[in-house]
DNA sequence: CTGAAAGCGCTTACAG
DNA sequence: CTGAAAGCGCTTACAG
């Protein structure tokens, strides 16, 4: 069963392999190649069951018409959901995805760039890791096409996908303000990137104009020891801020093992303490209370970086703003 | 910014491709280059900030070192995992993962098959679809390198990775029989696959070696109506059959939807009614009650299917049985 | 209307 | 110890 090349089909058919290419792949305008020959080259081509080699075309082109895309983990379902949408989309414009997971670390997205680049990818939509700016720097200063998703940096003049954060956690704060919360708590992880501040931005600032801010109500937990950390700053809330009547989860992760915690600790929550956090999870559906949740329009972001990429790895010049900022709304029951 | 090939740096050392070729690569045994010439040749490569092409590489050898792997749907996180882990496993082995998502069509899964086969993929890893056997029946017959996973067709001898279905709901059935359940139901997709049959065989056997049996509890359920079938199953079973006293749901996908409806209903579950599912959900620490689950050993699978792709890329000849069904037990709390 | 040739970036016998 | 040549499967000017 070896595989049947253009080469064996010239063979069969008595022509050169020039002249199959070119009836293969269409290229064949202006009747450069009669319309007989045209068929029969069809014709025995199919008997064959020929496959045309893409590894070759993509040699010759310079295009594998490959993307790759690097996301924290995808079996978290945020960045599985992503990848979907990514996929489809990609795929319809004749594109494959090789996808990889960095773990948040940026050693890896590193290497995982290398490894990719050689692979001769078109491009990279990238859920870049918190240190790792250097490394999308490089990619930049190459032009290579480049898409960061669901979050950024601000410096860097690159697309880039992701909801509007502030704006989010604006508004989630706002909310908890409006069914007259005073001491309303934060939980957000302790790293730098700019999608994290800006929630901690847009919760500090609903606060400050409220003239309800409490610097001692915010509290950082680490990534590593997410866990510990949460439920840590759950119990040590509820033995020294007696008065907290609300929280904010900066993250779905979060909120899960924080809300965990707060059931342990006997909160009544909407009643004693009123909850907000980012994105939904399956679990909502099955607390005996609403938890309202801001929604990341996730197939829009998915699609919306796939477009920006195919634009430019195809060279289609936008003069658009880079950095787009989707609106997430809040989801109240 | 040109991409530096080898050609590049045989011109800058004065030496042929060839040689550049065999001290890159590392094929420079029994002294074939000098030593001066390797180290020279490495530093060059090393300044000019050589990448091999891996496509040309590809070409060459006829290895892509990619493989395809198709899931029904990577959103889903049993599906997420599943394919982290199989990143994982395969990066380590330096090949690289394509993504497709089939959407449980069998008409996606060929078209898949065909467009990876054209990118040369060394071999897959497949989450078969209902009718999708004759395309595996091809891909067996021309000695394509395949390892199918969670699902499996008894009669084709090709390596699959797959939890004993029939054992698990043995078990689990089992499991209600012994907490004195007397009717007990199952819900279960309607379709044919081997391993949904398997689970609906092992959930019977268990019942009529007690014998207690009943025709009129098993409830089918549509995968595109999933939804409503269930909730009318749900409904149903509530108003017609007031004397169930157990329920086992055959995926966790179904036993979400399930759980809803019952709490919708006022079961009190646990105490009305017992219940068991496939699976678990994040959702389930969030309930007020404790639901068994059937326990996948998803990594072991990612991780095993892997392995004997590799296996069947590389050539090495293994005997054995070549489906593989890894026990998953019962999780009681 | 069709073919011979060169080339994409590599590797692999073969010669010397 | 090193190089010239052929080839992996395609496409693309260039000739005729």
């Amino acid at each position: 069963m070896k595989k049947v090349s253009i080469k064996d089909i010239a063979q069969v058919v008595g022509v050169s392999t020039a002249t199959v290419s070119l009836v293969l792949t269409g290229k064949n305008k202006n009747g450069r190649v009669s319309k007989e020959m045209s068929e029969k080259i069809k014709n025995v081509a199919h008997e064959m069951n020929y496959q045309p080699n893409r590894l070759a075309m993509s040699l010759q082109s310079g295009r594998s018409q490959t993307i790759g895309l690097l996301v924290a983990d995808i079996s978290n379902p945020f960045f599985g959901t992503l990848a979907f949408y990514i996929q489809d989309e990609m795929e319809k414009a004749g594109y494959a995805v090789i996808i990889m997971n960095t773990d948040e670390s940026d050693v890896q997205m590193d290497r995982m760039i290398s490894l990719l680049k050689s692979r001769q990818v078109d491009g990279f939509i990238i859920v870049p890791t918190e240190f790792g700016e250097s490394s999308i720097v490089q990619l930049v200063n190459h032009h290579v096409p480049l898409v960061l998703i669901d979050r950024y940096y601000p410096s860097l003049q690159v697309d880039s996908v992701l909801i509007d954060n502030y704006q989010a956690a604006y508004e989630a704060t706002r909310y908890l303000i409006d069914i007259h919360c005073k001491k309303i708590a934060l939980l957000i992880y302790d790293n730098r990137q700019p999608h994290m501040f800006e929630r901690e931005r847009g919760y500090a600032n609903a606060l400050k104009e409220a003239g309800l801010y409490d610097e001692g109500l915010v509290k950082k937990v680490r990534y590593k020891f997410m866990n510990e950390d949460i439920m840590g700053a759950i119990t040590w809330l509820s033995q020294k801020r007696k008065d907290m009547d609300g929280i904010l989860f900066a993250t779905n992760t979060i909120a899960m093992t924080g809300i965990k915690q707060m059931l342990h600790l006997n909160f009544r929550i909407g009643e004693d303490v009123s909850v907000v956090c980012f994105d939904k999870s399956d679990a909502f559906d099955f607390m005996p209370f609403f938890i309202p949740y801001i929604h990341q329009p996730i197939a829009d972001m998915g699609r919306l970086a796939s477009q920006l990429l195919i634009k430019q790895i195809e060279n289609i010049k936008v003069d658009e703003e880079p950095v787009h900022k989707l609106i997430a709304g809040l989801v109240k029951g």
